[in-house]
DNA sequence: TGAAAAGGTGTAATGGATTGCACAGCATAT
DNA sequence: ATATGCTGTGCAATCCATTACACCTTTTCA
């Protein structure tokens, strides 16, 4: 029933020869004739070899696989930049293995301790909400393995990263805001502990700064990332004093929440109220108005952090690397308002 | 810099005893005292030893991974299936390294190479729409190691899977537009070689005759699964000599780029017009008007297939394990005319 | 022509955990 | 007292690929 695996060592003996030779030939060693790694490359082939990746990556002390460590998988915008990193991975012969850190810190750091168990090669991460100490990942670090952040990063951490410019997102919907006559513009904001939500907030604030417009700090609230926390937001912001005519929310999720609360109490989108999200999650554009918003490139993000990933192995980490993606603005009717 | 790992061997000279008493204390062999386990325990965590997977796997042929093969990890119904089976794997020790196939049948092939090689436990995959000849996938099971199919099988493949009731989910959609008074509803299905379109379109065949309406074969068309394609299918369709009133879609997508299309040209839905998908995805709920879809339980199917992985580890693959699980037609707006 | 350099291959150790077999110590049974 | 059995450990081989070092052969060049 189980098939004998062959070895080098079978390969050899057919060849009348050693596994050391089989091994140089099959790593194309420089000292082996060519004659020699075509007769071992051809009987490879015959025999059905397939190198015990195991094997080698134990007396290597790593292996070709690289830990991807993400909140949930099953979030668009991270199952994207995960299928950037496999794509630009595989290109170079490693493999992903994915572990899930629930936005938990705990889990993060069981999940560190199983890749660096299961001997990988490195790790790229975005971070969980929760992390702000991060010793686990100095671990990885002192280990000599490449850490690549993407996304959320922590100004604990020195290492190599890709983000997209999440101020700058911000700022461009803002004017696009402005300058299709909102005048009272609010901010939904995410966890504002993490930097990415932190930097789209002053994004927000500078746009209208440069601008002009008054910023109400009341405007400015907090809010989970998700449909639910939608409506209770914007109830909350269309009680005071003066009300706002346009939202900027850090999240799409957010967004379509509001939109849809909105509309059940029947204000016009985008001609009484302008909005713009932020990710250009799939759903968006579907939405009815589409939704403007803010695409953060996610497959690109991927690519680019495998590639990073890949030059650190090459040529040591390089830790003050820190790619950052221009974000797009994606202008759909939501806040294009008709007159 | 890099850290001096401890190894067995370490504890056990610190133990003053040898590397394979270590070795089965920490496998909580039944033939050490329970003295020596705790002194064990308790020097590997002093000495902060981590086991070296590669090590064990070596020596064990196989690792604590399971290999997942899918056609694209961003796809939501595939990360979601992804989600659930790292969630349940991880409870048994297991980690998932994820491989996309691209729908392609050589990256397919190449994907079980590098699975294989990597020494996986065993593959989950769900094929890819190219996938007929499946020698790749017997080599998996001659070497003993379990193979779990989900979603989409292979009547050549002697595997445990699981499924959705695939032709009760579209049977359920189409009794339930009947219902709500449409009688000459289309179905456009996805690639009619690939099981679980065919098994839809069977659904909608049965429905049909069981309630005794006209089924036209011209009403039948097949199409790519995604957003593209609903224009083109519907322009079809709406030009026959008599057109339908009603679409049932193999795919959410589809359905969502017929409904943009539709509405564009002034067609009210669901009054003149009704819509049901299928999948479920996120995107249907928010979409306006929300859409009916069948839920194809996702995460719930990755948890499933992930147990019968298990099982199968323990017990021996049981090639006839197929679960099939119930779908759930959610009915929104789309289907439901007012009158 | 002799010596140094380059080319080609084999020997054996290495990486870390696992496990069949052997053996010592002690207890119970006869 | 001898046999039988159980408990608890150690020895050494094994999984497979890699590589430092050594050795022999051939080429190159003063």
């Amino acid at each position: 029933m189980k098939q004998q695996k062959t070895t080098i060592h079978d390969i050899a003996k057919a060849l009348n020869t050693t596994a050391s030779t089989v091994s140089r030939a099959l790593n194309n060693h420089p000292r082996i004739s060519q004659k020699t790694k075509d007769k071992v490359a051809e009987m490879a082939r015959k025999l059905g070899y397939e190198p015990n990746t195991m094997a080698s990556s134990l007396r290597l002390g790593h292996s070709k696989i690289i830990g991807i460590i993400v909140p949930y998988v099953d979030r668009i915008f991270f199952s994207s930049v995960i299928r950037g990193i496999e794509e630009q991975a595989r290109k170079h012969g490693y493999n992903v293995i994915i572990c899930q850190s629930h936005e938990k810190l705990s889990k993060e750091i069981e999940d560190v301790n199983t890749l660096l168990a299961a001997q990988v090669a490195g790790i790229i991460i975005s971070i969980s909400k929760e992390t702000r100490d991060v010793t686990h990942l100095l671990r990885v670090q002192e280990k000599g393995k490449p850490l690549v952040l993407f996304d959320r990063t922590s100004a604990l951490l020195k290492a190599p990263s890709v983000t997209i410019n999440d101020f700058d997102g911000a700022y461009q919907s803002v004017v696009h805001l402005i300058k299709n006559g909102y005048q009272r513009i609010a901010h939904i904001a995410g966890d504002l502990s993490v930097s990415i939500f932190k930097d789209r907030l002053e994004g927000y604030k500078k746009a209208l700064r440069d601008h002009q417009v008054e910023l109400h700090e009341e405007w400015i609230i907090e809010a989970p990332s998700d449909v639910a926390a939608g409506r209770p937001a914007i109830e909350k912001l269309m009680q005071k004093p003066v009300a706002p005519d346009a939202f900027f929310f850090s999240s799409d999720f957010t967004a379509l929440g509001a939109v849809k609360h909105l509309q059940s109490i029947n204000f016009k989108i985008p001609d009484q109220i302008g909005i713009v999200g932020f990710g250009n999650d799939q759903v968006t554009q579907y939405f009815n108005p589409a939704l403007s918003s803010v695409d953060q490139k996610s497959i690109q993000m991927g690519d680019e952090a495998a590639r990073i990933f890949m030059d650190c192995l090459q040529h040591g980490s390089d830790t003050t690397k820190q790619v950052v993606l221009a974000p797009k603005l994606i202008v759909r009717k939501s806040s294009c308002p008709s007159a």
